[in-house]
RNA sequence: GGUGGGGUGGCCGAGAGGCGAGGCAACGGCCUGCAAAGCCGUGUACACGGGUUCGAAUCCCGUUCCCACCUCCA
């Protein structure tokens, strides 16, 4: 099968044709800095992130770029509130952002531009479009200038809307508007305002509006028109529908697919503050290993609600448990013959992921792989049991969520480390198995209970006694 | 009012005309000295009412409920 994507302009799913044979460009929209980020931005990173990871696999050169919002009217005012100044408020939560993202081992984009180091890449989009007729500065002297919606007759074609069946924003603030559709690309300095927030333009001093810097900068790095244009399903209007207009208008090509992740519900609600069912990653990373955590907020395809309760974690860690305890118990039977295990991905599950990152299917043939392992372990078939190995380390790095990469393993200690607790372990494993041998119980349950008492739980199997790290 | 997405077994979550995806939980069995792990088996799942069809969770019509966006939002 070939690779399709769901695009949300044409509402269809569609062969991804890249525009550069053997290379892809996927923008997608990063984070405001504006306060601590919560599990739904983690979770559209990881959504691209293993969009990221399956273009790599197929083969292409993939360039991605993340933006940071560093400036803009929430950032401001959420300065004040904190009596800090706004670009120490903006760096600090875009760090948290960095931090949660590293937890999840999302990797890195290949550029994350902020907005604050592009202005003058903004001040020349503005004036094309005003020199296209399709923008214009206020004439209230307040050194605004606006996006003229009415201009573009193509506006609303992201979203399928029509402009004048759309409600009317009830704090519409029409100052110096042509209609009250349009939309600030420069916001003139108002008194009060930080001098530090204010750049010198053309049309004033003044700061960038929303949705302009992500034109700017996805033109600058990946080009006037590219592959891919991603982010949260609550982005596409106004944020994205706006870009594309700006974009387009100025005469650019722009993105070829826009791909949009769905939210993180809380028990079948939308998570607020208000109604305090929020969780954060931070929140989660305390419930859960982070392997878990990737492995939960990755499971659900990228465009289905993602619905958190309370034991969705516990469900999920129980899933990657089942999977490390085959990886584990294989590892020790092939050890002698085999190096690190070669990975390789069956065909079924790279049809799952070539349709539009059908994860859940993925998942699917994942577990299957690793049933099928299990059966071979048991009958002792070696070669059964190889097959099955590598297709699940091969599957599971696809997803980043591969239990021995060693990513997943920098909290275990050093392999000196290890390499001590295995040989004291293997001796009263050795230890146990003679007292089994001598049928005495009372000493070989000793051992055990000694060691579960430790965090060290041991496995029987018909080839010899395992252990692990209680996790 | 407009634009979209949905209601699948105890829970999560794919699928989209014809063999009950998968995970979690539960129950029974096998294995095991016991336990854990594992394996096998067990569920008359598709919001409701009609219709089309040899056959519908999947298509059509109607009803109903939920969610998102249209204001800052991943």
């Amino acid at each position: 099968m070939t690779l399709r994507f769901h695009d949300s302009a044409t509402n269809a799913v569609r062969d991804f044709v890249p525009l550069r044979a053997g290379q892809a460009s996927l923008y997608y929209c990063g984070a405001t800095v504006q306060g601590e980020p919560h599990i739904g931005h983690v979770r559209s990173a990881l959504a691209f992130d293993q969009l990221t990871r399956w273009l790599t696999h197929r083969g292409y050169e993939v360039t991605v770029v993340r933006n940071v919002t560093d400036i803009d009217d929430k950032i401001l005012l959420r300065a004040e509130e904190f009596d800090e100044p706004w670009w120490a408020l903006a760096y600090r939560f875009e760090q948290a952002f960095e931090d949660a993202y590293d937890a999840l081992r999302i990797l890195k984009p290949t550029y994350e531009p902020r907005a604050t180091g592009h202005i003058p890449e903004m001040h020349a989009l503005i004036a094309r479009l005003i020199e296209r007729g399709h923008a214009y500065p206020a004439p209230d002297g307040s050194g605004d200038v606006y996006f003229d919606v009415r201009s573009w007759s193509e506006y609303g074609s992201l979203t399928r809307q029509n402009i004048d069946d759309m409600q009317a924003a009830p704090d519409a603030d029409p100052r110096g508007k042509r209609d009250p559709r349009d939309f600030a690309l420069w916001k003139g300095h108002k008194p009060g305002e930080p001098d530090t927030a204010s750049w010198d333009s053309p049309w004033g001093p003044g700061r960038p509006g929303w949705h302009l810097e992500c034109s700017a900068m996805v033109t600058k790095y990946l080009g006037a028109e590219f592959d891919i244009h991603g982010g949260g399903l609550d982005l596409r209007f106004p944020h994205h529908e706006n870009e594309l207009a700006q974009s387009r208008a100025a005469g650019d090509g722009f993105a070829n697919f826009w791909m949009h992740n769905g939210m993180v519900t809380y028990e079948g609600e939308k998570m607020s503050k208000s109604i305090g069912n929020t969780i954060n990653p931070a929140q989660m990373l305390a419930l859960a290993r982070p392997l878990v955590v990737r492995y939960y907020l990755g499971q659900a395809h990228y465009r289905s609600v993602l619905d958190y309760r309370p034991t969705s974690l516990t469900e999920a860690a129980a899933a990657v448990e089942r999977i490390e305890t085959f990886l584990h118990a294989a590892l020790a039977r092939l050890a002698r013959e085999d190096g690190a295990p070669a990975g390789v991905v069956p065909d079924a599950f790279a049809a799952a992921m070539d349709d539009d990152l059908n994860i859940p299917a993925a998942l699917a043939v994942l577990h299957e792989a690793v049933r099928a392992g299990n059966t071979a372990l048991a009958g002792n078939d070696d070669d059964g049991t190889r097959h099955s190995l590598q297709a699940v380390v091969g599957m599971t790095s696809v997803l980043g969520i591969n239990p021995l990469d060693p990513t997943w393993r920098a909290g275990e200690g050093s392999p000196a480390e290890h390499d001590a607790l295995d040989a004291l372990i293997t001796a009263q494993l050795e230890a146990r198995a003679a007292a089994r041998a001598a049928k005495d119980w009372a000493a070989s349950d000793a051992i055990r209970d000694t060691l579960a008492a430790a965090g060290i739980e041991i496995a029987d199997a018909a080839s010899g006694s395992s252990w692990s790290l209680r996790k």
